[in-house]
DNA sequence: AGTTGATATACTATAATTTATATATTCGGA
DNA sequence: TCCGAATATATAAATTATAGTATATCAACT
């Protein structure tokens, strides 16, 4: 894992709420995500493969629908990084309550 | 701090670098990073500027020096994380030993 | 094979980042 | 107050990243 890819990937808004779901849902499909982010679904891929690319999450197909998740194999120092972000539950219209 | 903000701001070589520097090295002043990442200088002090602005390093004058250290009220998720961040003694020239 | 739903990719336009070079600022000392 | 050292900023050019739209792929079902 490229140190400077690593933080790339994560230095945009999209990619962060996708990584931040990923740690309290294990699993999510391409349209879950697309829906939860409200975003189109192309640019939902696109940071999907970019965080796949960088060695972020693994993805697994079941019939139609392509599953991510947290890759397994990340190094810890990824791993322990992922866990200090902040959640992101700050999409533009339907805010969550959160501190 | 904003989550995005500090994550692109550590997506970049070089502030990548001067930050794992300054994790050993407390306090640094422009010339001895510039000399140790064998960049230009202006190159060196827009990083730092970058850094600051988002607020993962403050600076002090001392004379015609320029000081620069991690920022002591950094919140706890942006220590934690820079703590994790692998060692970037990855200068193109000369290679130093590293796992 | 044809159709549909889910996802991926291509293409284009636009915006943001980064660098190099030159120049400006700031401080301390003569 | 003028000069030199250290640092900062401005500008322009090159590169890279991003979003939208359209289109392609792929799997399941008929």
């Amino acid at each position: 894992m490229q140190t400077e890819e690593f933080f790339k990937a994560l230095g945009d808004a999209t990619r962060l709420h996708i990584v931040t779901l990923l740690r309290q849902q294990p699993t999510l499909c391409v349209c879950e995500i697309t829906q939860r982010l409200k975003q189109p679904q192309p640019t939902i891929s696109r940071h999907l493969n970019h965080l796949k690319r960088v060695g972020i999450l693994d993805s697994e197909r079941r019939g139609t629908w392509m599953w991510y998740r947290l890759a397994d194999q990340l190094p810890s120092w990824c791993d322990q990084i992922i866990q200090q972000i902040p959640d992101q539950a700050h999409s533009a219209e339907l805010q969550l309550d959160s501190a």
